[in-house]
DNA sequence: ACACGATTACACAATATAGTGTAATCGTGT
DNA sequence: ACACGATTACACTATATTGTGTAATCGTGT
C-alpha cells in the first residue's frame, strides 16, 4: 500500500512537532465550528453565494457570517469576487470536500458505531 | 447496504442542519489540538502506546495526556486494553487516517499556498 | 454630492477549552 | 494486607472563541 502514492506515508512521517501540530490543529480548528461547515457546505452546494444569501441560508445574521467567512477566506479555503454591492465567496481549497467527506465518515462512526464506509480508509 | 456510489455526494447532500453540523463539528474539534494530533500520529506511527510512553514522547503530563486520549475514546477513535498496570492505547478509527493526510494537505496549501497535491481531491 | 444597501471592522460578553494540582482508583509484587 | 507505580477523575485558572451591537467602508443609483 505504500508503493504508490495514495498514501503518503503519514505513518513514515517523523512524529509531529508542537509547531507543525499547531498548523494542523489550525487547519481543524477552522472546521470545528458548526456554522463554518454549514457555510462550506451551502458554498460546495451552491458554487457561489453572497454574504447575504449565506445569511438567509443559516439564518444568521450578516456580520457573523462575515466573520466566519474572513476566517475560511484567511486560510485560503475561499475566494471572493464583487459584483456590485454583494461579495460572491465560492470554496477554492480542493482538500476541504475531501476533509467534509471524511469527517463525515467519522462522525456517522462515532455516532452509530460502523458507519464509515470500507473505501475511505484501509481498515486494517 | 450502502454499496452505492464512489462519492457520496457532499453536493448532493441536502443542507447540513445546525443539529447535523454540530456534530460533524465535534469530530472536528476533536482534532483541532495540537496535543491530541501529536497523540494521534505518535500511534498511527507506533501502532500501539501506553500512557507513559504517550506522556514521554510528548513531554507532558501523564494527567493532561490521559484526560485528551479520554476524549478521544469518546469518539470511538481509540480503543485501550490493559496490560498489568499499563494502559495501551490504538487507533481504531478507519477515517482519521485519512483526514490527518487531508489536514495535512490543507494546512500546507494553506501556509505555503500550493502546497496541495493535485491527487488528494478533485481540484476542478 | 447624497442616500441607500451590502459588507466589514472592532470591542464586548458569554461560553468553551486545555493543562495543572490534588486525590482517588486499579493492578502488581511482597 | 500493604506499599508502590500507573492511570484516571475532578475542580480550578488562564486563555481562546463565538455571536452581538455599533460604526466604518464600499459600490450603486439618483
Amino acid at each position: 500500500m505504500s508503493k504508490t502514492k495514495p498514501t503518503p506515508g503519514l505513518r513514515e512521517r517523523p512524529l509531529l512537532s508542537p509547531i507543525q501540530a499547531g498548523g494542523l490543529a489550525a487547519v481543524f480548528k477552522v472546521l470545528a465550528n458548526d456554522t463554518r461547515l454549514r457555510l462550506l457546505h451551502a458554498l460546495v452546494r451552491a458554487g457561489e453565494l453572497c454574504v447575504s444569501d449565506l445569511a438567509a441560508t443559516l439564518a444568521m445574521k450578516p456580520q457573523a457570517v462575515s466573520n466566519q467567512l474572513q476566517r475560511l477566506l484567511d486560510l485560503g479555503i475561499l475566494a471572493c469576487r464583487r459584483d456590485g454591492n454583494n461579495m460572491h465567496y465560492q470554496v477554492v481549497d480542493c482538500c476541504v470536500k475531501g476533509l467534509l467527506e471524511q469527517g463525515w465518515c467519522l462522525m456517522e462512526s462515532a455516532d452509530g458505531r460502523g458507519g464509515c464506509s470500507p473505501r475511505f480508509g484501509d481498515c486494517e
